[in-house]
DNA sequence: AATGTCCTCAACCGCAGGGTC
DNA sequence: CGACCCTGCGGTTGAGGACAT
């Protein structure tokens, strides 16, 4: 069988950031007919990219359904203790935070890291040193407790400078909503939701689970709530 | 104001795995 | 069964903005 000519080889393709036009063209391709092939879309739709580039822009930027933005304390502890979990399986923590993989990665890569090394590399420098704030009879508990709380202490350091959660802190006036329960009623789900603009979408975290949570975290919605119609990203042409 | 450095994040690249022919 | 195609993933790069000097 011969390797025909495909989209990810041609010549003369575009690279680089995208512009507002292409992402529209993208979008209302997709919106049209739908994902069907990355490889032969972009001749359909009008873009001058590689089929792997539309993908790559649709998944991390484009799509509906994905939060954006800045991301929270709580997140930033799920990202932690994911990675410890999972490792660098950056696709399988952004489907639970219903992030990018992208993201994902570059948060991690950029901030937590960084400072997880930075802690570790002080804790090698003064082993003895307690600049954790935690309680001595705590650092003699057993070892089981210790790595727990070693880990602790390397969150501590690593999230010491995040700002306070801000995502479901919902404003303004009469709507607003600060979501420090594990249940948010039908109806505050949608307003919630209309505030957000984003996806109601069952957030399962548990404590069980990842051991990871806050409560702020918690959000139980649920997608039936959500009308793709009234979404700008899933009709740009209303 | 000019220059250098650091930081963030969008985008690219190479590879692996699964499906199809 | 092997060659090829398509998709998804993780690592890396580089542009551009922010900040420091």
């Amino acid at each position: 069988m011969v390797r025909q000519p495909t989209s990810w080889n041609r010549t003369f393709l575009m690279k680089g950031t995208w512009s507002p036009e292409e992402d529209q063209k993208l979008i209302a391709y997709i919106m049209r007919y739908g994902i069907w092939n990355w490889n032969e879309m972009p001749k359909y739709a009008g873009l001058s990219r590689p089929g792997k580039s539309c993908r790559l822009r649709w998944m991390n930027y484009l799509r509906p359904y994905i939060k954006r933005g800045n991301f929270t304390k709580a997140e930033g502890e799920t990202i932690f203790h994911l990675q410890k979990m999972l490792g660098n399986r950056w696709s399988a923590i952004a489907a639970m935070l219903q992030r990018t993989d992208n993201d994902i990665k570059n948060y991690w890569n950029t901030r937590l890291k960084k400072r997880v090394e930075n802690n570790l590399a002080s804790a090698t420098a003064s082993p003895t040193a307690n600049n954790s704030g935690i309680e001595p009879e705590q650092e003699n508990s057993s070892d089981a407790d210790s790595s727990s709380l070693n880990t602790l202490v390397e969150l501590d350091s690593a999230l010491k400078d995040f700002p306070e959660p801000a995502a479901y802190e919902i404003s303004p006036s009469e709507n607003a909503y600060t979501v420090e329960d594990n249940f948010v009623s039908s109806q505050e789900s949608w307003e919630i939701q209309s505030l957000l603009e984003q996806p109601l979408t069952e957030v399962a975290f548990d404590s069980e689970d990842c051991q990871v949570l806050s409560p702020n975290s918690q959000l139980w919605l649920h997608e039936s709530f959500y009308n793709p119609e009234d979404d700008f990203r899933v009709n740009p042409f209303i």
